[in-house]
RNA sequence: GGAGCGGUAGUUCAGACGGUUAGAAUACCGGCCUGUCACGCCGGGGGUCGCGGGUUCGAGUCCCGUCCGCUCCGCCA
């Protein structure tokens, strides 16, 4: 049994014995002497093995890097003279006086130590990578994280209840990981995209204060912080409104991060409507920390010559608005100008028109710009007054459907705050409110629900929804970071003739409707409390808080980009026994 | 489905104009040094240049295809 950890070993141990276990790092011997770094998961000791104790030093001699070693040994200082303060191991040190091996290690294929490996490799030998300190408190964080989280939801009322991972295909939202059913041949199960609906469910069963830290998993493709299975704070409230379910979870957050990292937070946090976050950011997560804002300049423009900004001037669906970069023509270089052209394409941008404010006391001759020539003087003039453009600014414009405007200047916006430096702050959390009921899927030639079908409209009356859904807004909400969504809710619908009337404009006929979400328009029907909740992104909730750029850096053991293990070789072929078990037979063999 | 970057000793990379035997650092093995901590010095082993095809007298290098990793778009109610 280990009395103590390597890293808590410090100047207070001196005199006294400990025992300590750990890998050893890189055994050296010097003047007779062999030193050993021992490391475990809380830290590094340097552990000195002398001829004085024989069997020991025998023992040492056998030690190779990452040997799992246990060590009784007596803590000293450092000679005089061989002290290094600006090392972890460098004050004080551990004689050993008995030293076994635990076991051995094949040379390892990475050092642990080096912060530079490839992560094709990390994650080959995740067991390996995990040993890192880096990521050895990141999980603790991770931990920490989620008991801080438990403890707040049990002491307000909160029950911890478990929802099936076998479970029914949704229709729609994210694609589905199927399960094959041994018992009713050809029928599946879908692994849960989310607890949504038996939450719901609870609600009626009047577990009115629900919560769950839970696995979701969607079969769509990754990004850095996307993963095919992920972690969900799901919280489900019964009889609260939003004000009191974002207060609450206010306050959870505002605990989390006092209690894990000694931060206070904006008290109370922000809040923005979907409208107004589109109509200066560009996006319904701003990252508020940068002070970059999108102008609107669609009025100036409906009476220009120029087609490419008078024509989404004059379209309804279309925008036009500039962005300005305090002190961009100095900082960008010709080439950085030109790669935001590349930049905003990959949005749809057709182009990215800007002007260079080089004097602006000389009017549109102080302009450089190959669009200059097409604008009246008085729409540059109001153009220079609106974005409050100074010399040395960059002013970029967007002008097409008001979608691509947004994703690319809102995009160009964070790109170049960071890139040049203009991010303000730490910590910028932000509530996002009032969000369109639906969103017009274009392709489709339909209504699709922007957040789920089942999120209430502010509106109260089904018909007057039904009459102009275009501008319906819901009572949802979003917890924004730093730019990232990490929480997202609703309050629900709890009335059947509601239900039924956004079912309606998204076009899910009553017998689809039954087909699909019979059991809970069933559950409506007996005595349903109104009720709503939210589900924060563990993972990315994670990645921020510890600081790193990739939810895999906060997860065990992450897929690739591909949806796959490197370390497990997963998913892989099964035998034919087994399918014959499942009576599925592959269309093709690969 | 699409765009970009990458894949060369165990690891991180250089080599790219086609031309001897593909290098460095580190890790590993051996020897020396001996209070070191990126220790130092000497020596050694280690490569299907992701894979397949093509061009060529000759391919790590050029062309085509393909697989893998990462970033992003689409997608993710």
């Amino acid at each position: 049994m280990r009395s103590h950890y390597c890293g808590q070993i410090n100047e207070h141990f001196i005199d006294t014995t400990v025992e300590l276990c750990g890998w050893a790092h890189r055994r050296r011997d010097h003047g007779g002497v062999i030193f050993i770094d021992l490391r475990d998961r809380d830290g590094i000791v340097q552990v000195v093995i002398d001829p004085d104790t024989p069997e020991a030093f025998a023992n040492a001699e056998r030690i190779r890097n990452e040997y799992v070693v246990r060590v009784k040994g007596r803590v000293r200082p450092r000679p005089a003279g061989t002290e290094n303060p600006n090392l972890p191991t460098g004050l004080i040190e551990v004689l050993g006086l008995e030293l076994d091996i635990l076991n051995r290690s094949e040379p390892i294929p990475f050092q642990i130590e080096d912060d530079d490996v490839s992560e094709e490799v990390r994650l080959r030998y995740r067991y390996l990578d995990l040993r890192r300190p880096e990521m050895q408190l990141r999980l603790r964080l991770r931990a920490e994280i989620v008991g801080t989280i438990r403890r707040f939801m049990d002491s307000h009322g909160f029950l911890d209840i478990e929802t099936p991972m076998l479970t029914r295909a949704t229709p729609e939202g994210a694609r589905d990981y199927l399960v094959p059913s041994r018992t009713y041949p050809g029928s599946f199960f879908a692994l849960p995209q989310s607890p949504q609906l038996f939450k719901q469910m609870l609600m009626v069963a009047g577990f009115d204060r629900y919560y769950q830290v839970v696995r979701c998993f969607r079969d769509e493709d990754l990004r850095a912080d996307r993963q095919p299975e992920f972690t969900q704070l799901d919280v489900e409230t019964s009889f609260m409104d939003e004000e009191q379910i974002t207060g609450l979870m206010e306050n959870l957050v505002h605990q989390l991060f006092k209690t894990v990292l000694n931060i206070d937070l904006a008290d109370p946090f922000p809040r923005m409507t979907y409208a107004e976050a589109m109509q200066r950011y560009g996006s319904d997560k701003p990252d508020l920390r940068i002070p970059l804002e999108l102008i609107e300049l669609s009025d100036l423009m409906t009476g220009v010559d120029f087609k490419v900004f008078a024509g989404p001037a004059n379209d309804p669906r279309g925008r036009v608005a500039a962005l300005c970069i305090p002190g961009g023509a100095n900082k960008m270089s010709r080439k950085e100008i030109d790669d935001c052209t590349e930049f905003v394409g990959r949005y749809g941008a057709k182009g990215l028109a800007y002007i260079k404010v080089n004097d602006i006391s000389r009017g549109p001759e102080g302009l450089q710009s190959p669009i200059v020539k097409f604008l009246p003087p008085e729409v540059l003039t109001a153009v220079l007054e609106r974005t409050g453009a100074a010399n040395g600014d960059v002013i970029f414009f967007g002008a097409d459907t008001a979608r691509v405007v947004h994703d690319s200047l809102g995009a160009l916006r964070v790109h170049l705050g960071h890139q040049l430096g203009m991010v303000n702050g730490d910590w910028a959390p932000l509530w996002v409110v009032h969000f369109p009921m639906f969103e017009w899927d274009e392709k489709e030639k339909r209504w699709n629900a922007l957040h789920h079908p089942f999120t209430a409209p502010r509106e109260d009356d089904p018909e007057a929804l039904k009459q102009d859904p275009e501008n319906g807004l819901s009572r949802a909400y979003d917890l924004v970071l730093n730019g990232t969504e990490i929480g997202g809710g609703s309050i629900r619908i709890h009335r059947q003739d509601m239900q039924s009337a956004v079912f309606e404009l998204l076009g899910i006929g009553p017998e689809e409707a039954r087909t699909k979400f019979g059991f809970l328009l069933d559950a409506l029907q007996y005595g349903c409390p109104p009720h709503g909740g939210i589900a924060f992104g563990l993972d990315r909730l994670v990645m921020l808080m510890v600081g790193a750029t990739s939810i895999r850096d906060v997860m065990a053991f992450p897929k690739t980009q591909t949806a796959a293990c490197l370390l497990t070789q997963a998913p892989a072929p099964v035998g034919e026994t087994q399918l014959r078990d499942l009576n599925i037979r592959l269309r093709r063999t690969p």
